[in-house]
RNA sequence: GCCAUUGUAGCUCAGAGGUAGAGCGCUUCCUUGGUAAGGAAGAGGACACGAGUUCAAUUCUCGUCAAUGGCUCCA
């Protein structure tokens, strides 16, 4: 809504929400009338309403229908409930600003968020659903648990991560390191900066230099360097270090790449937004032919740690060309046909739920994403596996094939967490901080009974730090069922109950986050446990 | 970047034009307790930052920064 120049705040909505129950009260009917195009272009001019003149400018006459409730008028397709005697809740959450028809470069107007429902109790329920979720948002997790941080004085977007959150980033990278290695892949190590001209073969520059973080200058004129936006030019200067041959390829360079991105400042969120992030990023470099098998192999990579990882609720998107706009992408058509073959094979072959879209696709080349919603139901998008036709053109990348020709390579951009952050991010929420044993950075803590068995619950420490499992120990001078408690509520998965008799027996009481009691068993018992429990995924 | 809201102790939050308060956490002491909160005492705060109004500002006004919810954007 255009308020002109009122300055409409949330003080206002509760009086607006007053009137609208009251207005519900009333039972006033909504009737819905045709009206030729004439007429309601009329009846709008004479309002003195330049956006519904608009709209209606743009609709098929015929097609237009008016509500009117009381002596509102109003132009709407519908359909509306029958008489506001419907409404009997009623919460208008928030006030924000929203340019005329979604574009930027129109009008701001005011827009006012609210929520109805046919009784009062699930307007409650409601909103306390919406409470529910906000104790998952990883924001909220991530601080709790010690995850990560932000300090304005290192800069908005700029992720602090905390030990713990290190400890368990670090065993994810391990984890996709130890998997890309089977699978053929190369690490490589790039810098952080590059020289703008290295963005301007890119194309980089030209699309985002302005948008980003300025190129950095140096003692020496006109010599400017570049925070690293993305990994992939880097990429291609190390494919082109020596000639290559088509037995050479594919060549699969990984890298954890960090790049810098200056993101609107009302865009960023968390770690599913920031500024500075890690891509788990790796580049293919294949002949148009090897196409369909590397897909296959990204695919059975994201698949593999999504599977480890418990992490089921996701959407696979595939973007293609516009079939009507061939002119939109770069590429020979026979190459995009392959491309776009090879990948709804994959897709089919995987037997994966998947979604396509037509003209969803870059301009460089088809890709297939894997989409997750986070606590409140945003969608998020977190590995990524693109054809580039692009790149190796600006490139100049070259092969030479077994007729001795000279021939162009295809590349895959490829990033099954997407970001280190967003990922992690995400893990939070759909946890809810409860993380699998294997990457959880508290596994196990032991619970003296009283500082009598304090040795006793070090011998243990030591014991299950030669089997590599973390612990810790609660010798705090508080009884049992409080340090149960802490224990509980911090989520740590495995309790260890250690008085005399365990002393005496050489065993420990296990106790299970969030199950309770398990009965004893020796140490090494214990301890061989936990190894089968998280074995399979690191090892 | 735009619109709205918010910024007080490590965390969650209360407060008021006259130099700050609770719960949890933390420290110390008492307690040595067997499966979800034992007791007592204590420490901890340029009330985000900068300007203005005022005898007096943490409180009012403006600006900056950051965060939150949207819009737009996302290589």
């Amino acid at each position: 809504m255009d308020f002109g120049d009122y300055e409409i705040s949330e003080a206002d909505l509760r009086k607006i929400e007053d009137k609208m129950l009251e207005l519900a009260k009333e039972k006033q009917v909504f009737q819905r009338r045709e009206v030729p195009k004439k007429e309601a272009l009329e009846y709008y001019k004479n309002k003195g309403d330049q956006y519904k003149v608009e709209l209606i400018n743009e609709l098929e006459d015929g097609k237009i229908s008016f509500y009117q409730s009381g002596y509102f008028t109003d132009l709407c397709r519908g359909p509306h409930i029958p008489h506001t005697g419907f409404i009997k809740a009623v919460k208008l959450t928030n006030i924000a600003g929203a340019y005329w028809r979604g574009d930027e470069n129109n009008k701001q107007m005011t827009r006012i968020y609210g929520i109805t429902f046919p009784k009062k109790k699930e307007l409650d329920e409601y909103l306390e659903m919406l409470e529910e979720a906000k104790k998952r948002d990883h924001r909220k997790l991530g601080k709790e648990l010690e995850i990560f941080t932000f300090s304005p004085k290192v800069g908005a977007g700029l992720p602090l991560w905390l030990p713990k959150g290190a400890q368990l980033r670090e065993r994810l990278e391990q984890y996709l390191k130890k998997v890309q290695k089977e699978a053929g892949y190369e690490p490589v190590i790039s810098p952080h900066i590059g020289d703008v001209d290295l963005y301007k073969t890119s194309g980089h520059y030209e699309k985002y230099g302005k948008d980003s973080f300025k190129p950095i200058e140096t003692p020496v004129k006109d010599e400017e360097y570049f925070l690293k936006p993305m990994n992939c030019p880097h990429h291609c200067e190390i494919y082109k270090h020596k000639p290559r041959s088509y037995r050479d390829l594919p060549v699969r360079y990984a890298e954890f790449g960090t790049v810098y991105r200056y993101e609107q400042s009302g865009e960023l969120h968390g770690l599913t937004r920031a500024r500075g992030f890690t891509q788990d990023d790796a580049h293919i470099f294949c002949t148009p032919d090897q196409v369909k098998d590397e897909f296959k192999g990204v695919m059975d990579i994201v698949m593999r740690i999504f599977k480890a990882l418990d992490f089921n609720d996701f959407v696979t998107q595939i973007s293609l060309r516009d079939p009507n706009k061939p002119e939109d992408y770069i590429g020979s058509d026979d190459n995009w046909d392959k491309a776009e073959h090879a990948i709804m094979e994959v897709a089919k072959e995987r037997e994966l739920n998947y979604e396509v879209e037509y003209g969803e696709a870059a301009f460089y080349g088809p890709k297939m994403d894997f989409m997750v919603k986070d606590a409140l139901g945003r969608s998020w998008q977190l590995g990524t596996i693109q054809v580039d036709y692009n790149l190796p053109d600006r490139f100049d990348l070259k092969y030479v094939g077994d007729d001795n020709q000279e021939h162009r390579p295809v590349m895959i951009h490829r990033a099954p967490f997407g970001s280190m952050e967003r990922f992690v991010a995400v893990l939070l929420e759909h946890t809810a901080g409860k993380f699998p044993l294997w990457l959880i950075p508290d596994q196990v803590i032991i619970l003296p009974i009283s500082e009598k068995y304090q040795k006793y619950a070090e011998n243990i420490l030591s014991l299950l730090k030669n089997y590599d499992i973390r612990a810790q120990i609660d010798n705090r001078s508080e009884k049992t069922s409080r340090k149960i408690r802490d224990a509980e509520v911090k989520h740590i998965p495995y309790m260890l109950i250690v008085g005399e008799q365990e002393q005496a027996d050489k065993t420990v009481s296990v106790r299970k986050q969030g199950e309770g009691d398990k009965g004893s068993m020796g140490m090494e018992e214990f301890a061989l446990k936990i190894k089968k429990e998280t074995e399979g995924v690191m090892s």
